[in-house]
DNA sequence: ACGTTTGCTGAAAGCGCTTTCATCAGAAGA
DNA sequence: TCTTCTGATGAAAGCGCTTTCAGCAAACGT
C-alpha cells in the first residue's frame, strides 16, 4: 500500500492524458473540456491520488501555507486568534504553520527564518517591536506580512489601540472616584502591547491630575498566579490602591481571587478592571469589568488580509479594531467620593 | 533585494565548491573537511543563504514538519498540549502545522488529507474515534502517527485513562457520602474522551450500588457557559444532585459560578469536582477539586514519540500517563452522611 | 474558400535541492 | 614500489509537479 505513492503521472497514464492535463485538472479546471476533466477526476479518485505539496510548492512557488508566530500558544488570547485564523484559512485551502517565541526576540528571529525557509506564502506576527534583523529578513523576503495587536506603520497590520484600552480602564476608575490606582502589567520587555496599555492608563491619570507612579505598577508573568502575586504586592503597600487595573484579564481575575483570599470584597473594598474581555471574565464573580478586545476578529482579519495580499489585492495598511469598556460588577464608586 | 533569492548554487559558486558540497555542509557537515566547511559556511552567511524547504522536502522526502489535528485551538487544554509540542519540536528543527476540526469527523478527514498532502513527517491526532476513511488514509500513508488522550490499540498513542479520571472523580464524591451525583459532559458525539469519563463515573457509582441515570447527565458545549447551563439544568430537577462532576474543569468552574449566582455555597450546598486540572482551577474560589491530567506532558511526549518514530527508533506502543485526584475546597462530606 | 481566432491538449524545461556513483589524492599496507 | 583503502569532493540524475510554448482542430469572419 505505502509502497509507491500514486503520482500525477500515474493518473495521467490511467486517464490517457498528459501530465500537464492532470495538473490543470487540479489547478485550473476551467481550461479543460468537461469530458477530459471528468475522466481525469475519475482516475484521480480511483487511484486515490494526493498531490505532493512539496513538489507543487517547488514548481509553483506557492505553498498554500501561512506562518504565524505568537508569544505562546498557551494563552486564551492567542489560542483564540489562531483558531479563528486557522478556520478562516482552511476555508481557502491554506494551512497554518505555527511557532512561538516565549517573549524572546532572538527566538522570534529564528522562527521567522524557519518559516521563511519553509516557504510560507505569508506571515502573521504579534506586536510591532522586534529585532532589526527580523525586520530585515521580513522585508528582504518580500512576503506578505501582517502584524497584529500593534502596528509599526511599516508592515500591514490588524490592530487595536492598546493605549486606549489602558486609558479606558483608567478613566472608568477615575470616573468612579478612585484616585489611587494600581496596575499589574506583563513584563514590559519585548511586549509593546503591555507597554502601551500601561502608558494609556498613565496618560488618563495624568490628564486627570493624578499619577501612576512606578510604585503602583508591578510587572508579572502573564498568568493568573502572576495576577494574584501582583495584587498581593500592591495590597501590601503602606497606602494600598483602591482600584487595580490588570494588563490582561487573567491578572484581573487573579486580583479577584487574591482579594477574596484576603477576606476583602470586590468591589466594596477594591475595584478591579481587566483588559481583553475573556469569555471567562463574564462568568467569574463578581463579573469582571473589562476592556473588550475583539481577539477572534483579529485572527480572522489577519487571515483575510494575508490572503488578499497574496492575491495581490489592495488591503488597508492598518486596520484598527475598536475596543470597548464592558462594565460589570467588579468596579464601583469609591466609598465616600 | 527580493529579486532573485540566493540559492544553493550561488553559495557553491561563491565558495568555489560544487552544489553537492554545499548541500552536505548543511545536512552532513561531518563529511566535509574543516576547511571546506568553514569556507562554505562563510559564503552562506555572507550571502544570507536560506535553504528552500520545498526543494529540500522534494529531494529528500522529509519536510521537517509535523502535523497536529485537534478539535479546536481555542481550548486551554489543546493550546497547552500544542504549545509544549511545538516547543519540543522546535528544539529539533521541526515546525508544527496545525488544523482543527471542531468535532466534525468529516473535517478531520479533510485535515488529514491536507496535512498528508503537505508532506508532514508525522501526525498527531486527538482521540481514537474517527471515520474509517481517515484511518485508512493514515495507514496507507505509512507515516508515523501518534494518538493522544485516547488510544485505539492500533496506532501509537500517548494517553491518559479517561475512564479512571471519571471514576476517581465519582469515587471521591461517593467517599464523601454523596449518593445523588450529576454530571455535565461534553457532547458525546465524536468525543471518546468525554464518553470514557462519563462511563468511568458511571462505573464507580454502579460499583457502589448507586447509579448515574441519564436524567442526571447533561451534554453541553465545551465552554464555561455550557457548564453554567448544565449546572442550572441539574439544580432545577425536582430532586437535584448534591454533587456535580464536570467532564472538563471549565464545566466545573461554570458550576461554581452558577451555584454562586443562585445564592448557593460550594461546597456547603453543593460539591463540585472537575477533570483536567487547569491552572485556573487552583485559583477560583473555592479551589476546585479536580482530577489532574498532565496536559503539557502529553504534547511533549507526543512530539518526542513522533520524532523517535521518524528516526526509526523503537517507541512504546501506548504510553499511559497518570491522572491524579487533587482535592481542594469545592468538595466536602455530605451533611448528615 | 482561405486566413484567423478560439479552445483544448501535449512536449519539455525547469523549480532548488539531495543523493548515488564515480573520481582522485594521499595514507596505509604488502 | 605498487596495490588497496580511506576520505573528500564533484557530476549528474532525479524528486513530482507547474508552466510556458507549440500544435492542432474546429469555429469564425469575410
Amino acid at each position: 500500500m505505502s509502497g509507491g505513492r500514486v503520482k500525477l503521472s500515474d493518473v495521467a497514464r490511467d486517464a490517457g492524458v498528459s501530465p500537464a492535463t492532470v495538473s490543470r485538472a487540479i489547478a485550473q479546471p476551467e481550461l479543460l473540456s468537461a469530458e477530459t476533466l471528468a475522466r481525469v477526476r475519475a482516475s484521480a479518485l480511483r487511484l486515490g491520488y494526493l498531490p505532493d505539496g512539496a513538489a507543487r510548492a517547488l514548481a509553483s512557488g506557492r505553498s498554500m501555507t501561512i506562518g504565524a508566530i505568537v508569544p505562546t500558544l498557551d494563552s486564551a488570547i492567542f489560542a483564540r486568534a489562531l483558531q479563528s485564523m486557522q478556520a478562516t484559512l482552511a476555508q481557502s485551502g491554506y494551512l497554518l504553520l505555527v511557532a512561538s517565541h516565549e517573549a524572546s526576540s532572538a527566538a522570534e528571529t529564528q522562527a521567522v527564518r524557519a518559516l521563511l525557509g519553509r516557504g510560507v506564502d505569508g506571515l502573521m506576527l504579534v506586536g510591532a517591536e522586534r529585532a532589526p534583523e527580523t525586520t530585515a529578513l521580513l522585508k528582504a523576503s518580500g512576503l506578505p506580512v501582517v502584524l497584529t495587536w500593534c502596528g509599526d506603520g511599516h508592515f500591514t497590520a490588524v490592530t487595536i489601540d492598546n493605549a486606549l484600552a489602558g486609558r479606558l480602564a483608567a478613566e472608568h476608575l477615575i470616573g468612579l472616584g478612585h484616585r489611587r490606582i494600581g496596575m499589574i502589567a506583563g513584563h514590559l520587555q519585548f511586549n509593546d502591547r503591555q507597554r502601551a496599555r500601561l502608558e494609556g492608563a498613565r496618560g488618563a491619570l495624568s490628564d486627570a491630575g493624578l499619577s501612576l507612579p512606578d510604585s503602583l505598577v508591578v510587572e508579572q508573568a502573564l498568568t493568573l498566579a502572576g495576577g494574584r502575586a501582583g495584587c498581593a504586592m500592591l495590597l501590601e503597600l503602606d497606602v494600598p490602591p483602591t482600584a487595580l487595573i490588570g494588563g490582561i484579564d487573567l491578572f484581573a481575575i487573579g486580583c479577584l481571587e487574591e482579594a477574596h483570599a484576603r477576606g476583602m470584597t470586590v468591589p466594596d473594598d477594591l475595584s478591579v478592571v481587566g483588559i481583553d474581555g475573556l469569555d471567562m471574565s463574564a462568568h467569574v464573580s463578581p463579573g469582571l469589568t473589562t476592556v473588550h478586545v475583539p481577539t477572534g476578529r483579529i485572527g480572522n482579519l489577519a487571515a483575510q488580509t494575508l490572503m488578499a495580499m497574496i492575491a495581490r489585492q489592495p488591503v488597508d495598511r492598518e486596520r484598527l479594531l475598536p475596543v470597548e469598556l464592558v462594565v460589570r460588577r467588579s468596579s464601583q464608586r469609591l466609598a465616600g467620593s
